[in-house]
DNA sequence: ATAATAAAAGTCAATGTTAGTCAAATAATG
DNA sequence: CATTATTTGACTAACATTGACTTTTATTAT
């Protein structure tokens, strides 16, 4: 446990009080005076150390009484067929092939038929029609990356 | 949930309140001076929290024996919602208002919550983010409101 | 009835209080 | 040495609070 930064001193810490509740509330102003740190730093650790990936989950709000809110959630067994997905996807995909990967989802009962609708609804060519196709298909990447990182976690 | 804000504070006790009886009638000023606010903040509080994307309807009358009426409307037994709220999205719509639609509809049971933060996943403003906030809030209110509109299929 | 006054609620802009972004500087690693 | 990770701070965006001023409605006085 050498050479410890002082992003992994607040990693750690901030894991210690989740191993407890697993669900936590920090004022950003707070932690960092507490490890005398410049506000961003936070942001820093939040960044590279609490995301979905490692199965954490963040929300915050700004402005008085604001807060950034860190849960851990926990994984679907198979997280390798989400990561291959959203390999396959890469920075552009059009409709059909999107299309297809929801319906390999529906039929691997990962989403029920309402919420694959839901998915096609919104990464359809003409809900996300552009002027330039190249944009639409990127968008759609986007979308579809967001909907596979969320599926990670199990309810 | 600690220190959180006033307005927070005055919201959840308004929501308390309209648990029970599914419609309120307060006068602005006792309200203000209950929580120590001025009368003002009332109506930021409404204005944020009790809008139609929140599934609430508000009336109000001014001069003497003026009242704030605060009406939920449930949106799973009330198509004409989904139109309202269509003509509310209009053309374009932020992050946070889209946030507030798709909690309210999963708080009447339009969705799960597993659909819910499907949808979230998909409007979420790193997800949608692009040169330019307008080509944002515009595709965001497109994805919206086709799925809006596939909601209203029964599955 | 009409006008004046009082009693509400509404609007809006200024200010305050947070968190977020981004890129430059620095440190650590291979 | 090159690359990656960390640290820092200036600037931005979002949300909350406040108060002066406006508008609407009801009541009272003439």
């Amino acid at each position: 446990m050498q050479n410890r930064n002082i992003s992994d001193i607040i990693e750690s810490y901030l894991k210690e009080i989740l191993a407890d509740s697993n669900q936590i509330e920090i004022k950003r102003s707070e932690i960092a005076e507490q490890f005398d740190v410049v506000p961003s730093q936070i942001n820093y650790v939040i960044k590279t150390r609490f995301n979905i990936q490692n199965g954490y989950l963040v929300e915050s709000k700004r402005g008085g009484g604001g807060y950034i809110r860190i849960a851990k959630v926990n994984l679907i067994n198979n997280v390798n067929v989400i990561d291959d997905l959203i390999d396959y996807i890469g920075e552009d995909i059009n409709a059909r092939k999107g299309l297809q990967i929801i319906q390999s989802l529906y039929e691997d009962k990962v989403l029920t038929k309402k919420e694959a609708n839901l998915i096609l609804a919104a990464i359809d060519s003409n809900t996300l029609s552009f002027a330039d196709k190249k944009i639409e298909d990127q968008v759609r990447a986007r979308v579809l990356i967001s909907i596979l990182n969320r599926l990670r976690c199990k309810e």
